[in-house]
DNA sequence: CCAATTTGTCTCATTTTTTGAAATCTTAAT
DNA sequence: ATTAAGATTTCAAAAAATGAGACAAATTGG
């Protein structure tokens, strides 16, 4: 098929991971890759954008939007511009309620940022990946961390934190197939230096991160737990040079209280 | 097409609005429609229950559930149990991000749940639908609202903040084709009794509806304005019993003035 | 522990949908 | 008014989805 060729010809693909099993249902993944094609970097496409981006043809990328924008998954924005639509809020909406974990942390989150007023994020580890669960953004910062949708394991607080508190078996195995990528001039590359950073992250119970992701931010990370496993952390981030003294003593002891509550809100129900 | 009878037939269909236009791409539609059969009152499926409640075979079923799964839509939940995946979340998030609306609306509706620790949403009209845009739920509440995707028009204060502070042609179009529902014994029903609410709506600023669209449920409704237009209303709600006296008046103040900082807010930059 | 039930995968001929080029209509901009 | 870009429509060819059933794997239950 044609459109499929060009699709995979062109270089910026939209496989996100790092290779989807063979799809069952080329048409709706298709209509799915344009919705996930949608970005914080480019939350708005025009229909000649897409169809460029998949190699298609206009009328069959208008097809799509349509029907993608029928069911209000899409929705215009002004003339010839389509952005995301209701439904995906809806969607989130279900998911969160149902979310267990989200359920007992979102007021815990909610006041974390409320007294810090930085970014606030409750990140998963499935497996060998990250999953951001939450994100609350900083209420005065203009500029926004960097929404890394991978968050990349040597770096970045929150990643170091599940990493540190995974089980020794899932940790290793992460580590051997972890190639260090240096973000920054201050990004750990070594194993050594990494299994060093994970055993003071395991000793004082979180982690801080300087710089290690982004130019100029700081984050810190602690572990919730819940039956014996760290599977969840919780995280504050922004710009590095807010968090000295005692303010980031503030911090540090509000995100590990705010995971603690979070551990002891999972165990008490649950 | 078989199938495609036998889910018409279905009864309680997947058509969340009125009617759908006339759709393009079937299968697409199909994935679609599995995804948006999630809600709060049925946040879990298993493939049988999908393939029962779509009329398709299991083999079709399956093919759906794969496809969604391996981009993320839907995740496993347990063995043998679907439930929305996290590239929802991430997609909220990207829109969220990018509505001017919610991104400065975001911090004062979070205050205001802060404050008084009851539910705290923001409702948008389009043409004559209202839209969720956010829901941030009670702290304390074991019951929630009920989740009604279509907010009804003559019941519910924010429902009625946007009707009685939308432009005249739109109101009276709406009322036209309304025909009001009674949900409790309290539901306004009347065209006279509905217009007289509007009235005092408009005069007061706010809208306090007792028991009109749940039993034992209060709401309170202030209307957001950008351009000289209402489309927005930011609303509170929760238990009838603690909306009284003193901390109604307070939750009154703090609904409209809620509403005018957004207002405010929108009025600045934009 | 084995049998029964349910879940999930796979195959393949048949049917249905999707595709894409171009004509056509619409809307905006110059 | 003229041009350009956005959007929809048509139709035959091409590709993909379908669905029945065979089968394997995992659960359940007695």
């Amino acid at each position: 098929m044609k459109a499929r060729a060009a699709r995979s010809a062109d270089a910026a693909a939209p496989d996100t991971e790092k290779s989807r099993p063979r799809s069952v249902n080329t048409t709706a993944d298709r209509a799915i890759d344009i919705l996930l094609a949608y970005s914080s970097d480019k939350p708005v496409w025009s229909a000649a954008e897409i169809a460029a981006h998949f190699g298609m043809p206009r009328s069959t990328t208008y097809r799509y939007i349509n029907t993608l924008r029928n069911c209000g998954l899409l929705a215009d924005e002004g003339s010839s511009l389509y952005r995301l639509g209701h439904k995906v809020l809806h969607l989130a909406r279900v998911a969160k309620m149902h979310d267990p974990v989200l359920r007992v942390a979102a007021p815990v989150l909610s006041e974390l940022s409320g007294t810090f007023g930085d970014a606030v994020l409750l990140h998963e580890r499935v497996g060998s990946e990250v999953i951001t669960l939450e994100r609350i953004e900083s209420r005065m910062a203009l500029v926004t961390l960097s929404q890394s949708k991978l968050l990349p394991w040597p770096a970045a607080a929150s990643a170091k934190v599940l990493l540190a508190f995974a089980p020794a078996a899932d940790r290793e195995d992460i580590l051997s197939r972890t190639v260090p990528i240096r973000y920054t001039g201050k990004t750990h590359t070594t194993h050594k230096a990494l299994l060093a950073d994970l055993k003071t992250i395991t000793r004082q119970g979180y982690a801080v991160g300087i710089e290690e992701l982004d130019e100029g931010a700081t984050g810190i990370a602690a572990p919730i737990f819940s039956d014996q496993e760290c599977r969840y952390a919780v995280s504050m981030g922004g710009a590095a040079a807010k968090f000295h003294g005692k303010r980031l003593a503030a911090v540090v002891r509000g995100v590990t209280s705010a995971a603690a509550r979070i551990s002891k809100a999972l165990a008490g129900p649950g």
